[in-house]
DNA sequence: GTCTATATTAGGATAGAC
DNA sequence: GTCTATCCTAATATAGAC
């Protein structure tokens, strides 16, 4: 599927919701009429679906080849990063593919599903073998570490405004800072 | 309002979306006919909107009473335990609070945008005391800081199953612990 | 590959009886 | 306070010409 037409799609989803963006508004800002659209896709919902897919996977591989890449010490650093900028470079894409895979049709929802909870795996087994080898505090459940983490990591998609004074690889750099040392004041070392 | 109204408009509205959810579905859950609904509201945006100024005040309003009644070293803990009860004791209408409040006609979106920044302001003065004070790291921004909080706090709403092993008190301990002393493996104090 | 015209369905909301 | 019946609008998608 052509890709201003995906970019088009996500730029409406975010602001509308998927449910709420009408194939009118999304002809017109692509400037044509509303039945030339059928010629590139067969429902609206196929739009969601390769945002979806094409989300999760570039995620799920730039961070893959990070972690695979990194010294040992440095996997965590750079699998946050990695997914920072990987979700930041198409901030629209990954926010829709966030809030709005549920109104998928079952089937392909549920394929959606099944990859991001393997990123999901993928990121509970590098937070685990960092606990193993004593770098991670291993008092909180690897399952609730990862959570929360993916708490940090989403929710900065409905904030992050490009415009602003950080851009994507000192963001991560916070993110990271607080993940790992957390927000107390720092004994010096 | 009434509650059995508001709480099956929540559970509908979690599952399908502002904009997803009919008045059909709605009327259905409550063994009524579509027309009867309009005994109770104007149209279905008032659903949404009482939901939403609902849900932030309560946030509000117990957040800034856990603060006052805490003593000095422990006003974090206190308010992130607040927020993290208030949220999941009422998590549909939050969920959908935070996620549909954009469809809101411009004027009561409006209004509840300036709650959700009024919101978010207490938790940097609480942060921006407790960085003077030299119990917070003063390296990160207070706005940052903030933003990192919210993410943690926020994102917890989409995942969190009451049936699961953990209660809200416990999760927000679990939240505290990562926000304060990060994920490092912890020097024995 | 893009158009005009239209089929079809379903939504929110209202009228007015009981 | 709840009902049946209906209005009106707008949505996705299709047919078929150019």
């Amino acid at each position: 599927m052509e890709n201003q037409l995906l970019t088009a799609a996500a730029s409406l989803f975010v602001r509308k919701g998927f449910v709420g963006a009408t194939t009118r508004e999304l002809a017109k800002s692509l400037g044509l009429q509303r039945a030339s659209l059928y010629h590139y896709l067969e429902s609206k919902q196929d739009l969601l679906y390769v945002l979806c897919v094409r989300g999760m996977n570039s995620i799920s591989e730039e961070v893959a080849e990070a972690i695979q890449s990194a010294p040992a010490g440095e996997r965590v650093r750079s699998a946050l990063r990695a997914h920072i900028e990987a979700t930041l470079r198409d901030q629209d894409m990954h926010a829709v593919m966030l809030s709005e895979f549920r109104h998928l049709e079952p089937e392909r929802r549920d394929e959606v599903s099944r990859l991001h909870h393997s990123y999901h795996q993928q990121l509970r087994d590098l937070l685990q073998e960092e606990q193993d080898a004593g770098r991670l505090r291993q008092d909180i459940d690897n399952k609730y570490l990862a959570l929360m983490l993916s708490n940090l990591l989403n929710w900065t998609l409905y904030w992050y405004k490009p415009t602003g004074p950080l851009q994507p690889p000192e963001l991560a750099e916070l993110v990271y800072k607080l993940f790992i040392d957390g927000a107390k004041a720092q004994s010096p070392d």
